[in-house]
RNA sequence: GGCUGGGUAGCAAAGCGGUUAUGCAGGGGCCUGCAAAGCCUUAUAGACCGGUUCGACUCCGGUCCCAGCCUCCA
């Protein structure tokens, strides 16, 4: 039984598919302007073991992520770069695209891009003009008039006159109430437009997502989810335009990821505090980092820092160290799943709003058991090495082999390694431990670590 | 100021009204020529003050502190 926590109502609850057959799920992505920090990448990593867990207990889920590739701030990016804004965007997806695949996420089911949605939006401000909800200012902009309509505010618990305390004043827009928000920008000279009934121009930021969700997931759908910075006013404001529009509910649950921080201070463009992806993995693999997103609650903030990478670093190394040299039939991993209840644990961990950590604690005892079973029952250890590997699956993590695992990156040749170890190994036998320890050190400066077993010697990366 | 969340051992991070979370790092031991890996074992917790209870890290109240949102942000 899934549970969820939804920021609507605060509480952890039963998840109950509109439609049991098809679950939706829409998360609000990036806008293309520059490369995915840390935070994005958590936002993605956490939807990505969300959407995997739900697609294992749901016949189908349907997930949509929007990519915003028109907005002030990419506007002013293209004209700072003096970078034509279709290059500009088209660069920052494939970018995007491509740490992704460093992540191990997998493709959403559909990719919404905000200028290929402009007829959407169309219909959605013009419904919501004849309900009253939105009018056009003097200067031509169209505004949602939130004082119209009824629950502004249930989302983030916000109250209407505390937060008109409190405004800052725009002083260039026409707005009745400065809590009114654009749906329909003028364009200014030179600015990407679109003709509309109001005139040439661009939809305001959070229009867009009311239109996408709904026109692939319906008026109303199951899960919607971002970064817990959008909870307002992007959040509230898509509540605001869709209920209004649609006069239905619009989502179910609403999900919120927490922030990356940086020395506990959230990670954002502003503080210029920010990681990119590419930047972090230039020191450590895809893998590290996707463990390290998922190694704490969704929910709860994440202190980013090398401390805590490098843990990540060696508990991985700790998994995958339990699984060197086994393997197992499929039919030996289901059995051993039935006589233990490590799969079931795992997927009541997740069960249970998305437990990772938990979920990793399980592959862990699991790691162990293998240990300790390797040399007394081997079958046994094998099939529990598969199973660790499917459930390391379903986090998206234990991609690799073992072998590449631990023998990727080395700068010199198995070859030449072996011819060491060989060198090595006759001075063992003469008992010349000098020589010996010396070519260890000797490898160990090259990141090659040499162990003894009873079966010779195998090396592996540090 | 309003609204959300938090404060757990050296670090990270969970569950739980009474019994080992888990990982990293540390101590002792086994194994090894010595290591590595692994196994066994071990120490270090629950901001503070009250209350409920036979019993609280876990529930309730209060205090202090931290973060986030209230302006674009994942």
């Amino acid at each position: 039984m899934l549970k969820i926590y939804n920021t609507l109502t605060n509480k952890k609850e039963v998840f109950k598919p509109i439609n049991p057959n098809n679950v939706g799920v829409y998360v609000c992505g990036m806008t293309v302007y520059d490369y995915c920090h840390m935070g994005h990448a958590r936002v993605l990593v956490m939807f990505d073991v969300i959407t995997r867990h739900m697609r294992r207990n749901f016949p189908e889920v349907k997930y949509v992520r929007n990519i915003t590739d028109i907005d002030d701030k990419i506007i002013n990016r293209s004209i700072e770069n003096q970078e034509d804004i279709y290059s500009l965007t088209n660069r920052f997806i494939d970018a995007m695209h491509k740490d992704e695949r460093a992540l191990n996420i997998l493709k959403p089911d559909v990719e919404p891009r905000a200028t290929d949605s402009i007829d959407q939006m169309y219909y959605m401000i013009e419904s919501l003009t004849e309900k009253g909800l939105a009018y056009q200012g003097e200067n031509g902009d169209v505004y949602y008039s939130i004082r119209n309509f009824k629950n502004y505010g249930k989302l983030s618990g916000k109250n209407l006159d505390e937060l008109e305390a409190g405004i800052r004043v725009d002083v260039e827009s026409d707005k009745r109430d400065p809590l009114d928000f654009v749906l329909w920008k003028m364009a200014k000279p030179d600015e990407p437009k679109w003709s509309s009934p109001w005139g040439e121009g661009r939809p305001g930021w959070h229009i867009e997502c009311s239109a996408m969700s709904t026109h692939h997931l319906g008026n109303h759908f199951d899960i919607h989810g971002g970064g817990m910075d959008l909870t307002f006013p992007h959040h509230e404001n898509e509540i605001a335009q869709s209920e209004g529009a649609n006069n239905c509910s619009f989502v179910n649950t609403w999900m919120h990821v927490g922030f990356v921080n940086i020395n506990d201070e959230k990670m954002s463009k502003s503080l210029k505090n920010f990681f990119t992806i590419r930047d972090v993995m230039k020191r450590y693999d895809g893998e590290t980092l996707r463990y390290f997103l998922i190694s704490s609650h969704y929910r709860s903030p994440l202190n980013f820092s090398d401390e805590n990478l490098n843990s990540a670093k060696s508990a991985l190394k700790r998994l995958y160290t339990a699984t060197r040299d086994l393997s197992a039939s499929e039919v030996a991993m289901n059995d051993i799943s039935k006589r233990f209840d490590y799969e079931k644990r795992f997927n009541t961990a997740l069960d249970d709003d998305f437990n990772t950590p938990i979920a990793l604690s399980i592959l862990f005892e699991i790691a162990k058991h293998i240990n300790t079973e390797r040399d007394k029952d081997p079958e046994q250890a094998s099939a529990l090495s598969q199973l660790l590997r499917k459930l390391g699956d379903y986090l998206g993590i234990l991609q690799y082999s073992t072998e590449d695992y631990f023998k990727q990156g080395i700068s010199i040749s198995d070859a030449e390694i072996e011819q060491k170890i060989n060198k090595r190994n006759e001075a063992r036998a003469a008992k010349d431990f000098s020589i010996s320890d010396q070519i260890r050190d000797e490898l160990l400066t090259l990141d090659v670590v040499l162990e003894d077993n009873e079966n010779g010697t195998t090396w592996r990366r540090k």
